[in-house]
DNA sequence: AAATTCAGCGAACGGCTGTTTACTGAATGA
DNA sequence: TCATTCAGTAAACAGCCGTTCGCTGAATTT
């Protein structure tokens, strides 16, 4: 077996990262079915036969991409769901987390908004397995918290597909409002908005016994 | 000014829905920005040059498929807010709606879905201003149903982008279940979610006020 | 009947694409 | 120290791309 670490090692995965670098700031004025494998090691300085050593072809590097993406989403959901405060500060916490991800890291979003729906299919197949995963965690937060004679496994399942499309939702329209004009005008409104919409899935969900 | 019928101009109207019909075909399978001209052209038969003579280039085109395919989701809200049924009839009467429509032209929906976060900015930029039309029409509709004093306009536009946006949503989950097996199973599983998502949000609606 | 318009054609252009090939030379291991 | 591994190279490959050009011939107008 080789070393996990050692020169080597070092310089392939930093070439590796630099691709995927350069391929995420590529995808934010094109698809990634658009985007060509030269233009990618063009970007980092490099051989294109030199991409055949980290990725067989874009769509992997596609996946891979996926990984690191929703990766960093899923460290703020843990965050999130570990709070144990009420519903309006939640709520709060919920948009303001949104937010700030995407202030950090808009590309990730970008990237994720524009291939989940987009042209490669293993690409969109990586990302719905991963909202999957990110659905049953949110299921598994919540359940302790609803009246299991109100709220079967599959009402549960679909309260938390809710919350995680609204999450999406509401990181694009994020994106969509700093990318429109940096100014902090619209991103308020962004964020008044969902507020608003999660008070009422919240609204929705302790009434949810009367249907 | 040029007559509007006229065998010329039936020829060349005719060889204009080629065009986007060839170029919805191939985008089932890529994204616009990937899309080719020559591919396009070679679809219908067409010396690549002819394209000019309709289009200034492929995102015109996209800008063209986008009023096509939203179009024929106008027509379908519109009959959905023309009902006057009850809550749980108009979520039924939606629902249904939404699964025929997507039936009926999967690949429309497969267009808008792609292409709203998709790597063409003119496009976006067209999908999202119409998009922006349907809330407001479905505001319009829904404002006499709403008492005033707890709802001023901004919440009622709130509520209007959540209805619009979680139709999309419905209509992409449609699609991508008949994509996965052509069975009705997955199909139905998806009409229910959309139900009880739907039957969420009316019951946040109705206790709007406590907030 | 003659003049005009104009959708579509075919050819050519420079430029870019993904992939394969044999290679180099530094890090690694015996 | 010497042999091996292997990330990255340079060059060549056939093939596709968007765009421009002058032209044709049928529909239209005068």
């Amino acid at each position: 077996m080789s070393h996990t670490s050692g020169v080597r090692q070092a310089q392939k995965e930093k070439t590796r990262r630099a691709l995927m670098d350069a391929a995420l700031g590529l995808l934010e004025d094109q698809s990634l079915s658009s985007l060509g494998l030269r233009e990618v090691t063009r970007a980092v300085g490099v051989a294109p036969a030199a991409f055949y050593r980290h990725f067989r072809d874009l769509s992997d590097l596609g996946v891979a991409l996926v990984e690191e993406c929703l990766g960093s989403l899923h460290h703020m959901i843990g965050a999130i769901l570990a709070g144990q405060e009420g519903d309006e500060e939640r709520i709060e916490a919920t948009v303001d987390a949104v937010a700030e991800h995407v202030r950090r890291y808009p590309a990730h979003i970008r990237f994720i908004a524009r291939e989940r729906h987009g042209g490669v299919r293993p690409v969109r197949q990586a990302i719905a397995a991963e909202l999957d995963r990110f659905a049953d965690e949110v299921a598994i937060a919540f359940r302790p918290q609803l009246p299991a004679e109100s709220w079967p496994p599959e009402d549960v399942r679909m309260l938390a597909e809710m919350y995680v499309d609204h999450m999406v939702m509401t990181a694009t329209a994020f994106l969509e409002a700093q990318a429109d004009h940096p100014e902090a005008a619209d991103e308020r409104r962004v964020a008044a908005t969902a507020r608003k919409q999660l008070l009422l899935i919240s609204l929705g969900r302790r009434h949810w016994h009367d249907a």
